[in-house]
DNA sequence: TCCAATAACTTAGATTACTAAGTAATTGGT
DNA sequence: ACCAATTACTTAGTAATCTAAGTTATTGGA
């Protein structure tokens, strides 16, 4: 609510607060900023989710599916979910080689390529909304932050996974 | 990956880079927090989702079931899925009262209250993690340039459920 | 060369969220 | 005093995500 805090806090109670919660702020713009999306990319019959996928198939054709899955950080489940919707919906289709048998390639539909010159601009827009008010500095200054947070969770979740390596 | 971008990119560009969209850092920052903060919490059969409630409850017991779904982000259905749980778990005890029949008040056992001296710290944890190596000042400017970001789409979503109801 | 480990993907089942539609209780305008 | 609108909650059905446990193909060390 307070866009400034008036009142002095201890550091346990103050981060239990939800509003000053970084975990709780990301959650809010994240879902905030991905309703909006999906609002406008549903018009073309493309879910948030689906966007994603395809967000990295315009930049990344022809990658295997485990490649896409960790480009957007889904699990594997999550992507052969999400790529039988593409796939069905006509926007992906997956291809075998010889050379590996395992692997499965992805590429995309001409019909997908072609929405890319209109699904990729919502992005931008949702982005112009949220940044309303922002100077460019502080854009960058956001994302940067935001950023170095990531790497610092990264990091304990390294070490946790180092842990359980050796447990195992 | 990189800190700072080398390399200039038109705008639509610029911002259909995951790794500079807002929505997608902020993504990556909630569910990185959510999959620590839940390691810990499990360890009292706690999820991340039930945790959010208790949060909530902890700060204000005995409030009613919509203003519990509003003051965690959630829409009504989800509560009533989260209550189930957390009532089996013997951590909530929903109240009827003859005043007004249809309102549920929801109140914490005394193991849930317990259970706060745990788990509320859990929170403040993971928050000097992600935090570590930024400033208070760094800190209080992403949380502040968080909350004008969820306040820009938050005027957007504002303005698109004015424009429902009128067609409405 | 062979078999155990690894890699790529799939299936199954659970969780957490949503929207849409339903029920029951209350309120408010005529 | 009534009935339509609203409020509070529930149910039903769906979507997107996860973990754990498969299957099939490949690789690498004894």
């Amino acid at each position: 609510m307070a866009k400034n805090s008036e009142v002095y806090r201890n550091p346990a109670e103050y981060y239990t607060d939800p509003e000053n919660s970084i975990g709780y702020l990301a959650r809010v713009v994240f879902r905030s900023f991905s309703r909006l999306l999906e609002r406008r990319t549903l018009t073309h019959d493309v879910s948030a989710g689906q966007w994603r996928f395809l967000r990295q198939l315009w930049r990344e054709d022809g990658i295997t599916q485990r490649e896409l899955s960790e480009r957007v950080g889904m699990r594997e489940p999550t992507t052969v979910v999400a790529l039988k919707g593409l796939e069905k919906a006509g926007l992906i289709t997956r291809k075998k080689t010889e050379d590996d048998r395992r692997k499965t390639f992805i590429h995309l539909t001409p019909h997908a390529k072609k929405l890319e010159l209109v699904l990729a601009p919502m992005n931008a827009e949702i982005h112009e909304i949220a940044t309303k008010g922002l100077s460019d500095a502080e854009v960058e200054m956001l994302q940067g932050l935001m950023r170095r947070v990531i790497d610092n969770l990264a990091d304990e979740t390294r070490k946790l996974a180092v842990l359980s390596d050796v447990k195992a």
